[in-house]
DNA sequence: GCTACGAATCTTGTATACAAGTATGAATTC
DNA sequence: GAATTCATACTTGTATACAAGATTCGTAGC
């Protein structure tokens, strides 16, 4: 892997875990001597993360990491949710809908017992979820698009899953949207993939 | 503005003019030279393009224009209906829609006279028409999403409008779509928008 | 003629030096 | 004390030098 590539996966993991904060101020040299590289390739992941809406550079004064917005989120929430309920209805007029849904139902219409209660384990499956829905979807180009607008939420949807009743709540709204796909009810699905 | 700006946008013309064609296979010196710079901005530039689409790297290896994919085009479109679509059943229920169209009726919906004939000039109104449609959704992330698949269509589409007959169907089109959103007629719309 | 091998040449990846602009803070002036 | 000016340190933008790996092509050997 270049090590341009890795100082890209490393700031990121520090801007989703809060180690850089919103809104935190910082040079290229600052991060050089941090990842232990030299400014070429710390430079090549910040252009990176510029283009992904992370941070933010200033004309020969440094770099700053975005400040939260609302309304930003919002409206990635909104482009998610259409992209999903695109796929949705497509796949409601799919025949072969349950073999391509196989994998998602064994780990979303489990028994109570079996569910996952770890908040990170379900954060992370809560996204398979989503990526799931959309890989059948038959279209990469719509997938990638949804994947990157998922990766741009991720930084807020984390914090979401530190509450038991968001986790119980999460299996009962994965299962209840599978079990409509299954039964071509792409109005139910659609709303409850909407709330 | 900067090098490497100026660098991204001229080699983003070559490829869509095609003086870089499809599968060319090219050096970043080669660039470099061409554009009277150092391969610093060429670098930057180049890994933008990447990013976008439009080349890709080989390790140690060189660079190469993206060979023409017809799936990944036919892909865009159908992302690029789905969000166009989206935003007209929305205007549809705004009551404030007619204001906020007004910029666009007067283009597309003038007499036949007044039209314009130069297939350039028709290819950078048609653009102009999808993204103004955006415009009116409210929503900045789901325009910018629409924005980038656009130019990812653009290499495509200006080769539309060397045909007169092309150029008289889009006014007729896209005329016919505004008068649908003005009067409510959302599935009009979406249908015409489809076609 | 065909294959194997190796040097030369080309490529990108990374580090570093320098240029050009910005902010900061101390000294100066009023 | 307040405002201004200027030197200094710090920032990014760009060019260049070097490292490491890939390719190519000629040559030796058969």
């Amino acid at each position: 892997m270049n090590l341009a590539e890795k100082v890209y996966r490393q700031l990121k993991e520090d801007i989703f875990d809060f180690r850089m904060l919103p809104g935190d101020r910082f040079s290229e040299s600052e991060v050089a001597e941090r990842m232990q590289a030299s400014r070429t390739p710390v430079r090549e992941a910040l252009y990176r993360l510029e283009r992904d809406g992370y941070v933010q550079v200033y004309f020969r004064n440094g770099w700053q990491v975005r400040p939260f917005d609302f309304r930003y989120f919002e409206e990635l929430y909104d482009v998610r949710i259409l992209l999903e309920c695109e796929v949705v209805r497509r796949l409601c007029m799919e025949s072969d809908r349950a073999e391509r849904l196989a994998g998602l139902v064994t780990i979303w219409c489990c028994k109570p017992s079996q569910r996952q209660v770890d908040p990170v384990d379900v954060a992370f499956l809560d996204e398979e979820f989503h990526f799931g829905l959309l890989e059948c979807g038959q279209n990469k180009q719509m997938e990638a698009i949804h994947k990157g607008v998922c990766e741009r939420l991720r930084i807020v949807r984390r914090l979401d899953f530190y509450e038991p009743r968001r986790i119980q709540a999460t299996y009962d709204e994965h299962s209840s949207i599978l079990s409509a796909i299954l039964s071509a009810d792409s109005s139910r699905a659609t709303r409850d993939l909407t709330k």
